[in-house]
RNA sequence: GGCCCCUUGGUCAAGCGGUUAAGACACCGGCCUUUCACGCCGGUAACAGGGGUUCGAGUCCCCUAGGGGUCACCA
């Protein structure tokens, strides 16, 4: 049988971003769906750039997506060493193969040979590419630049007239004329392989039957075609996927805000939300629900299935999937993931001082108001900070009611407080004194929190305890005393 | 500029020759409710333009326009 194997190529020289992350759940999604295997290699052949520090956070955030691999860095396999560093020499072997074959041929041209060349073609209106100066060197050139001490790159040269055909398993029939490309350099004057070269021979060497990765890479892949070809090597399926772009339908940067993975766990995104709002990114099953688990995602998933065209990332998409999923969560479980976002808060000691039931009432209370983990702290202020009242809360305290109803909720409020009792206990209050339940809640409510607006009433008041509320509504009556 | 890709509501998107052109987010309205939020119900809103092909085109072909990608000893 021929099983199914894909990749996940990062280079790291940088933070897992939006796009990264989404190449490598589609790719997750096709292994996982058709039982195959994934491959995680890194593609660090830009030492300058690339650092131990971004490959661990990339692999850290891979993980944090709960997206994980069966072979390659950090896993092991047949096929390593899966950092393409360190198989530099396997590289080399080939380069020198084609070198041998004439496929390849050394190229001693200057940096600034090659700007002047460049500028000169622009000049005359013409497409920028490799002249082909250095592809006929006698050995004699080719001694003395030796001799001098330049150190040659490599380049592929390319075959003249040739048409090259992709069959991409999401953009169909794409086809390229070799005459648009110039020679291209396999090999730096510094021995590292450059990309196009370096993941051929891997995704060759490594078994890699289908290329899933996203659509810049489209152009190259005329490029990669001729290596497989000059090298004889069974070529695999691509499948170009579309860009993710901001809301200026630019591709996605920086300047777009938020686009690292860890930034979007910093702000509170629960890991399954983003995944499945990432996967409904130029993907779409079909049905028409939108909110799926994993194990549903990787069931419809196909590749068929996946849209051409780039997709704008959507913000307010994003936020509502992930109050989907808050909303989802057992009360017992969202304590616990919003637990680390309160520690890291002005209401750390308080929240430390609060009991396990208490605790539990406070994220009950919030829980439907929260469109990310991080809004606990927000949400919860209103139980922690000391009471100012806004203007409209005042206009309530004026109303005549207010006073019989602030001292008949001192009057009877019971030592031990749960909100459910709370609750009927305000609504007795409106009965005895034969008042609307509006206009028992909101005078409390203004009372005690100084605000219009906010949480369960009950629950503040179970959280704030006997002692505290009726403090509070002391202070508002002297505050109204003093107007 | 050359080459390549893309084009259905503000956004994600279904549609794969015949539909009243789905659904979701956002927005607007209503209901629920102590408030806000949640939830529920309903509404506004789209086939870029022009030519063909066809009995019939969002769906097929061509052109135009717009957007994007790529043309490195970066990936």
């Amino acid at each position: 049988m021929n099983q199914i194997k894909v990749r996940f190529a990062p280079s790291p020289t940088g933070p897992l971003h939006i796009g990264g992350a989404r190449s490598a759940l589609f790719n997750y999604l096709f292994a996982r769906h058709y039982g195959g295997a994934l491959v995680l290699r890194i593609e660090d052949t830009d030492v300058e750039r690339s650092s131990r520090e971004y490959e661990e956070e990339i692999i850290a955030s891979l993980r944090w997506l709960g997206i994980d691999w069966d072979e390659g860095v950090g896993k092991g396999g047949e096929n390593g060493p899966y950092r393409q560093t360190e198989r530099l020499p396997v590289y080399r072997q080939y380069a020198e193969l084609l070198l041998e074959q004439g496929d390849a041929y050394y190229c001693f041209c200057s940096e600034e040979t090659l700007e002047e060349e460049r500028q000169a073609m622009l000049a005359q209106g013409e497409t920028p590419r490799y002249s082909g100066r250095c592809r006929h060197l006698s050995e004699e050139e080719r001694a003395s630049y030796l001799a001098q001490g330049i150190k040659p790159a490599v380049r592929f040269q390319v075959p003249p007239r040739q048409i090259y055909v992709v069959d991409d398993l999401v953009r169909g029939r794409v086809s390229f004329e070799s005459d648009g490309i110039g020679d291209f350099v396999i090999v730096r004057s510094d021995g590292l392989p450059t990309y196009n070269f370096a993941v051929v021979i891997d995704d060759a060497l490594m078994g890699i039957t289908h290329v899933i990765r996203a659509e810049e890479h489209l152009s190259n892949t005329p490029r990669q075609l001729m290596i497989y070809e000059a090298l004889h090597f069974k070529r695999p399926e691509f499948a170009h996927i579309s860009l993710i772009l901001g809301n200026d339908r630019q591709k996605m940067s920086k300047r777009h805000g938020a686009t690292s993975l860890m930034q979007y766990r910093e702000m509170g995104y629960l890991p399954e939300a983003l995944v499945n709002f990432l996967s409904l990114l130029g993907w779409s099953p079909e049905g028409e629900e939108q909110i799926m688990d994993i194990e549903q995602i990787i069931a419809a998933f196909s590749l068929e299935r996946v849209a051409k065209s780039p997709a704008v990332f959507d913000l307010d998409k994003l936020n509502w999937m992930n109050g989907q999923y808050i909303r989802r969560l057992d009360v017992e479980v969202l304590a616990e993931r919003v637990r680390p976002f309160l520690m890291a808060s002005p209401y750390r000691a308080q929240v430390e001082a609060l009991s396990p039931q208490h605790y539990l009432w406070l994220v009950a209370m919030v829980k439907d108001r929260l469109v990310s983990l991080s809004d606990v702290v927000k949400q919860v202020s209103v139980v922690f900070e000391p009471v100012s009242y806004a203007a409209d809360a005042l206009e309530v305290l004026q109303n005549e009611n207010t006073p019989l109803v602030l001292q008949a909720f001192i009057a009877s409020l019971p030592e031990s407080l749960e909100p459910e009792a709370v609750k009927q206990q305000l609504k007795m209050i409106g009965k005895q004194h034969k008042l609307k339940p509006r206009d028992v809640f909101m005078p409390l409510r203004c009372a005690l929190s100084g605000q219009m607006h906010g949480p369960e009433l009950p629950s503040l008041i179970s959280l704030w305890g006997k002692e505290e509320s009726i403090k509070r509504v002391q202070h508002s009556l002297e505050v109204l005393a003093g107007k």
